[in-house]
DNA sequence: TCCTTACGCTACGACCCGTAGCGTAACTGT
DNA sequence: ACAGTTACGCTACGGGTCGTAGCGTAAGGA
C-alpha cells in the first residue's frame, strides 16, 4: 500500500481516500483496455478523475502502482471445506484459474513478476501482498486434511513449513504455467487430472489407489 | 524467426545472417542490462552496430524480437539419461533452474509472457517456438521410463497426450512459480523434495514408499 | 486564525516511438 | 558489363509519455 500511516502525519490535510480507491480501480481498468505496455500513469489519472502529480505523490511508478491495484483481488481467495482434500484442492484451482482468465489479473501479474527479476524491493513488495498471504490456504487445507486423517501429523515444523511452500508453488505454478504459457484452459477435466497427479503422484500404481472421487 | 525464405526473394540484396545473430545477441545483452521496460529498440541497433530501421524491417516491434532473441535459450535444454524416473526429473529441474538464473531469460519469459495475454499471435509464437519445443524432454523422460518398467505403457494415445502437457504443466510451472514468484532458490535439496512429491504424491503414506533416492 | 499537508492544473525538457526519404551496397539474371 | 532488385545506414520528423517544478487553492489540526 502506499504507506498511509496515520500516526506519521496527524497534521495537515489527509490524503483522500476516495482518491485510492478511484486509481487503484482506473488502474485494473486501465489495464484491461490497453494492457500493460500500453499503460500509461496519464490515462490512469484521467480515468480515475485525478491530477497525475497525484499518482507520483504516492507510488514511484507504474509497477508498484499495479501491484498494489492487483494484489487485493488475490484476497477473494477461498477455500470452503469440501469434505475432502482432493475436493479442497481441486476446488482452489479452479477458483485461482477464474480469477487468472480475469484479463487485469493475468496481465498485471506476469508484467509485474517480470519487472521484479531487476528489482528487490518490488520483489519483496509482491512477496508481501500476494505470496505470503495466499499460503493461508494451503495450511488451512493441509490442516483440514490432517482432521480427516487423511495426511500424517507434522511434527517437525521446519519440514511442514517446507512442505507448504512446495505444494504452494506446485499448485500456482501448475495452473499459472498452464493457463499463460501453456495458453490453454483450466477446466473441471485438467483440475481433477491434476488433483489426482498430485495427491498420488504418478510413481507405479498410482492410478490405481485413486482418491475418492 | 524473421521469415527468411529463400524461395520468397531470390533476387536482389540478401538479408545479412551476421546482423540477425548481431540483433538477438544485442537484444540479449541489453535485457541483462536495462531490463524489459527500458529496453529500447534504438539501444538494440546501436548495441548490435545496425541502424534502427533495419530492426524495423525484419520484427514488427519489442515483443517480438525478444521472443525470438530468447527463444533459441530453452534448446540448450536436455535430457541424459540419468538411471532412474527420478534422477531424469530431478536432473530436468535443476537445469531448467539454472536457465531461469540467467537475467536475460527470467526478464524476457515473463514480459514476453505478460504481453502475449493480449496479443493472440504472440501467444501462438510463444507457444510455437518455446513451450511446444520443450515437451519432448518430458515425452523423451517417459519413453524412457516406461522402458525401465518404472511407468506403465500408455495405450490411449490422447490420454497419454493429455498426461504429457500436465506434467510439463506442473514441472515447468513449480519451478518458474518458487523462482520468480516466490523468489526462493531451487537447489538440490527442493529438487529432491518436489520429484518425491511428483512421483509419489502426498497422498497417504507417500512419504513411506518413497522410490530410490 | 495560523500552520501544515494534499490537491488540481499547467508547463517543461528529455526521451522513445515508428516512419519516410535518400543515397549507397550487395547480389542476380541477361 | 549492365540493369534490376532488394537491403542497408543515415537523417529527420511529428507524436506521445515521462517525471518534475511551480503555483494557487482546499481541507484538516493546534
Amino acid at each position: 500500500m502506499s504507506d498511509s500511516d496515520p500516526r506519521t502525519s496527524r497534521t495537515g490535510r489527509p490524503r483522500s481516500t476516495e482518491a485510492d480507491a478511484a486509481i487503484l480501480e482506473a488502474t485494473r481498468a486501465s489495464l484491461v483496455d490497453l494492457g500493460w505496455s500500453k499503460l500509461t500513469m496519464g490515462d490512469v489519472a484521467t480515468r480515475a478523475g485525478v491530477a497525475k502529480t497525484t499518482l507520483y505523490r504516492r507510488w514511484a511508478g507504474k509497477n508498484e502502482l499495479v501491484v498494489d491495484a492487483v494484489a487485493v483481488l488475490f484476497d477473494e481467495l477461498e477455500l470452503p471445506d469440501r469434505g475432502s482434500l482432493a475436493a479442497d484442492v481441486q476446488g482452489v484451482v479452479l477458483q485461482f484459474a477464474a480469477l487468472l482468465e480475469r484479463p487485469e489479473t493475468r496481465t498485471a501479474l506476469m508484467a509485474v513478476v517480470a519487472e521484479s527479476t531487476r528489482d528487490e524491493s518490488l520483489r519483496m513488495r509482491i512477496r508481501d501482498s500476494i505470496v505470503e498471504r495466499q499460503k493461508r490456504l494451503v495450511l488451512e487445507g493441509r490442516r483440514r486434511a490432517q482432521q480427516r486423517g487423511e495426511l500424517p501429523v507434522e511434527t517437525d515444523a521446519v519440514v511442514a513449513n517446507r512442505t507448504a511452500d512446495l505444494i504452494f508453488d506446485v499448485i500456482a505454478g501448475a495452473v499459472v504455467h498452464r493457463l499463460l504459457v501453456s495458453a490453454e484452459p483450466v477446466d473441471t477435466d485438467w483440475a481433477r487430472q491434476f488433483t489426482l497427479l498430485l495427491l498420488s503422484g504418478l510413481g507405479p500404481g498410482a492410478m490405481e489407489r485413486r482418491p475418492g472421487s
